[in-house]
DNA sequence: CTATATTGTTTGTGAGACAAACTAAAAATT
DNA sequence: AATTTTTAGTTTGTCTCACAAACAATATAG
């Protein structure tokens, strides 16, 4: 039956036929977890840190964004920056509006594995996306993202 | 630019056009990870502990199998299944074939917990899917059970 | 100006993951 | 059949990760 996740029997809730788009959602993200694991692993970086470099991209977020963002307790933060920091990918940099506060930014060794990982997870996932038909893929593209951002929407 | 994930420049690698399907799958894998994450917190199940009920919802499999399936060291499978056996979710059934090893199956507590857990997935899930139609549901989880199942096979 | 709230760190605890060394049993060799 | 080699699982030691409670420094509200 090949069901590895989480289909109860089959009283219907929320919208009519959940249990296969659950199963088959379930499914699929503890695949891309699994791709985006072995990605980070090719660098030495557990999933959490690999998020965190994929977040700061773009951004230079508090302390409290990073909590925020990725729903962890700021102890929590002050643990994946030091460890980070100890490494070299990340830096604090002092807020200019708040004394007590920090943005985090990636450094120049950050940006070049962030970058270089990126390519790596881009390689995986379009292989595996490979399955599909250019048209699906688009497709495919197109709902995950709707679904993505109906929570917490866009920012 | 809504980007919280891993879209590198943009030379397409593998099929065309990667780099908006990676981005939407990375994204959409962590939105549901996150929901999985909270339905578990009820039972106060961390990650792996519910991934270990799901899979053995139709399975006994051995402590190997586990490691497999979980991609974890033998070493991480002993001490996740002497946690969940402490929680009374889980039993080592001495293996009837081989003296050395075990199967692993879900106690009468154990499956009692999973399919109310189930339960909350299902709820939980469907309301994130309750943003597309009835149709595009149906679309996108025939598209992830075809990628997911791409890798690895079905059983 | 004082009371309160907020940002981040510290400390302590536990889960979770890995690697290397080990035990017991199974499988392969001779 | 006896011996070697593999295999299944555990133990031990080390690290990361996560949380909660207590704390310090600063900001904000009254």
């Amino acid at each position: 039956m090949n069901n590895e996740t989480f289909n109860p029997a089959s009283q219907p809730s929320v919208p009519e036929n959940t249990s296969s788009i659950v199963d088959s959602l379930a499914q699929l993200s503890y695949v891309i977890q699994s791709v985006l694991g072995r990605s980070g692993a090719v660098y030495d970086l557990s999933p959490i840190q690999l998020r965190l470099l994929g977040i700061l991209r773009d951004r230079e977020p508090s302390m409290k964004q990073l909590a925020e963002r990725l729903e962890l307790d700021k102890s929590s933060i002050t643990g994946l920056i030091d460890r980070a920091e100890r490494r070299h990918l990340v830096e604090r940099i002092p807020s200019p509006e708040d004394r007590r506060g920090f943005n985090v930014r990636l450094t120049p060794d950050g940006r070049r594995i962030a970058r270089e990982i990126g390519g790596e997870i881009e390689r995986r996932i379009g292989e595996l996306a490979g399955v599909l038909t250019e048209a699906e893929r688009g497709q495919l593209a197109s709902l995950a993202l709707k679904v993505a951002e109906a929570r917490s929407g866009p920012d």
